[in-house]
DNA sequence: CGCTAGGTTGAATACGCTCAAAGATCGTGG
DNA sequence: CCACGATCTTTGAGCGTATTCAACCTAGCG
């Protein structure tokens, strides 16, 4: 039963069209009926998953696209020492393996940290998707584009940004990532993270991992366990990490008119 | 004056089409005449940028596309405290913004390191190229996810890798994708990288990465200076980075025969 | 031939790691 | 409803990898 925070209506769209991933998309661009329908569309198939279970391995054929709609995965690797890196997460409205129309193999591994709702679709399906709605093809590429900032973002977090920045700034992205899903409250939101898990993104160990958390707690800048964090002092927050959720808006709309293609 | 090896040509395709984008291409797919004539077209209107010049910086408009046919560039962040880190490179036959059609502005910052010869299109000429040639918006996906797979290379190697491994891991990765696009010389290759940029890559000290360099040189894994490297032994560097170029490759061809879209 | 960017080396320091052990918390079954 | 096990969190102590500071060396270029 995953305890996420309910989340808050958008605009005012119908309730079978608020999907997370549909509410990603027009919190970027403004969406025709016909293309909500479309996306709905993409959300017809669904299938739970249980936690704490690999949904891909590297190297697994990428057959199909998974739709997160409720619940958390992250993407990793494993090394033959034990290690481990998480290179992301997915969080309700992200797709795992958005490349499988492109690419053959899974190039890392998936596996689910909550129970997961997803919708499942074909990678081909997206080909007629984007035939029929060019629009959306641009979103996606657009969705594709947010998660390169995602991962490029994470580069820049672990190579050059002490623990505590690190740390600062992670909490801060999903702070972000989930207040554009609806998955927030105030400047509190709930994951399922372990600090097992965050020193393993943020390549820490779990005792300095464990150390920074504290150290973030003593300075106020947080409080509450990770199942349900509060960010007390956002400014100050953004202004040691340099934060700039720039990277996850994008706010302008992308096309205003596409040229009509046939 | 970049002093490149010279390109091994590849199978039989006239000159004019031997760009490395196509080259590149090429390697994971076979094309037909058409699709590579409408990939020259992308090659219509050159460029030379000077080097070490910001050629985009972040929050810039994503004007244009570039693709780079000659010379080498990094896309970077820098902090406030000056602190850079490079995200990643780009080598010839590297599109320089590929999400420019789908993203306004860049994330991050772009600069060259040679003279940099390049090709621009602009975004827009993507659409009607995908609608004309769909294996190609293909491919162009194949290549996102490529990068993507760089990417998360790189989080790997600076999360859970000590200096001595991603020093390795990078340069084998340098190595199979200058490979890609005939830039080698048997186990040799040459870079325009300083041990500065790569500290900042790999996000260590410059002199750390020195330290590390000459070890690497002491155990007889390479030898040479950063402008003309030899991998003296690629499987043994291969064992203990646990490299595995997969995810530079991905021979399968990639969709054998499309769907007639409409 | 001197300047400048890049490379090299030494020494002291620090950030984060490992090892070790003890508390907390939560789910589950008796 | 309590007890137990499993997972997760917390804390202490010693160590090591990589950092910083500082200097000197080297090579290419004008």
């Amino acid at each position: 039963m995953p305890k996420q925070i309910k989340p808050v209506p958008a605009e005012h769209q119908p309730a079978q069209s608020d999907w997370p991933l549909i509410r990603k998309f027009r919190y970027v661009q403004r969406l025709e009926n016909q293309e909500i329908d479309a996306l709905v569309q993409l959300h017809q198939q669904t299938k739970t998953i249980p936690k704490r279970k690999v949904i891909l391995n590297q190297g697994d054929a990428n057959k199909q696209c998974l739709i997160i709609t409720d619940g958390w995965a992250y993407r990793f690797s494993k090394l033959r020492n034990g290690n481990r890196q998480v290179i992301n997460y997915y969080v309700p409205g992200d797709i795992i393996s958005p490349f499988a129309l492109f690419m053959p193999k899974a190039n890392y591994s998936v596996a689910s940290i909550t129970d997961l709702q997803v919708a499942v679709f074909k990678p081909d399906h997206l080909i007629q998707l984007f035939a029929t709605h060019p629009r959306l093809g641009l979103l996606y590429g657009w969705m594709l584009g947010r998660n390169d900032a995602l991962v490029a973002e994470q580069v820049i977090r672990i190579g050059r940004r002490s623990a505590y920045k690190r740390t600062a700034h992670l909490l801060l992205e999903l702070y972000y990532r989930l207040k554009i899903v609806g998955l927030y409250n105030d400047t509190s939101f709930s994951t399922p993270l372990t600090q097992d898990l965050l020193a393993d993104t943020l390549g820490l160990s779990i005792v300095h991992m464990n150390r920074t958390l504290r150290k973030l707690q003593a300075d106020g800048m947080i409080s509450g366990r990770l199942n349900e964090i509060t960010l007390l002092d956002i400014d100050e927050l953004m202004r040691i990490t340099e934060s700039q959720p720039r990277y996850l808006e994008q706010t302008q709309q992308i096309s205003p008119v596409v040229s009509q293609q046939k």
